[in-house]
DNA sequence: TTGATAGGCAAGCGGTGACTTGCCTATGCT
DNA sequence: AGCATAGGCAAGTCACCGCTTGCCTATCAA
C-alpha cells in the first residue's frame, strides 16, 4: 500500500490514537501493559488481539517501532512521520487572503 | 462526532486528499471543476455526486469551507486544522534518546 | 518437565464508508 | 417561457475494517 494511504488509516482509528498517546506517556511498552492501561484510563474493552492488530497497523505505517526481548515484545513511538503530515498541504490558505 | 475523529477520517481517504491536492493549485473551484481536474490529471472516475460527498465530509472537518454565489458554489481550502496534528504528539520519540 | 505467561495466526462476522442510481431544485441564458 | 447548467437528496449496493473466537508457539520459573 502506499505509505502515504497507510499513515492516514493508521491515524483514522480512534483507539489507535489512544494507542499513541500512550506510548507518548510510557514508553517501551509491552502489548499488555497497552491493554491494560487502554482498560483502566479510557475504559476501552478490546481484547489483546484487537490490539496487537491495531499495533501492526501502526507499525507499518511507520509510527511505531518494536523490538522483541525474550518473551516480551516492547513498542515505542515515532512520530517523525507525523511532522511531515502539515507540510504536505502548503498554508496559504484562504484565512491569510480575503479576510 | 468528535471533531479529531472528523479531521483523521477526512484525510484517511485518497480521493479526499486529492481534493485539497487540487485545491491548493487552485483556490475557489467548484465542484464540477474540482471533478474535471480529478479526471484529467489523477485519471478518477468518480461521478459528480461521489466528488460531492467527498466535499461535505471536509468541509465538517474543517479542511474545506464552502460559499455559495449564484448558481455556483465555491469550495476553498483551510489548512489550519493539519497544523494541529504535528502538535498532539510530542515529538519526544525514540531517535532522541537510544540511537 | 510442567505450568504459566506473553504473544501469534487465521477464519468469520457485523457495521460502516465509498459509490452509484434516480430523481428533484435552483439559477442563468436566449 | 423554456432549456441547459450547477448542484442537492435519498435509498441501495458492495467491499473493507475492526473485532472476536479458537487454537497454536515460545519463553521463563518452579
Amino acid at each position: 500500500m502506499e505509505s502515504e494511504a497507510e499513515l492516514f488509516r493508521a491515524l483514522s482509528d480512534r483507539t489507535r490514537r489512544l494507542i499513541l498517546d500512550e506510548l507518548v506517556e510510557r514508553r517501551r511498552q509491552t502489548l499488555f501493559e497497552i491493554c491494560g492501561r487502554l482498560a483502566t484510563r479510557h475504559g476501552l474493552t478490546s481484547t489483546r488481539q484487537a490490539v496487537s492488530q491495531h499495533l501492526d497497523v501502526l507499525e507499518s505505517a511507520g509510527l511505531v517501532r518494536s523490538r522483541r526481548e525474550g518473551r516480551y515484545r516492547f513498542f515505542e513511538l515515532d512520530t517523525n512521520p507525523l511532522r511531515a503530515i502539515a507540510e504536505r498541504w502548503p498554508c496559504r490558505d484562504a484565512t491569510e487572503e480575503d479576510r
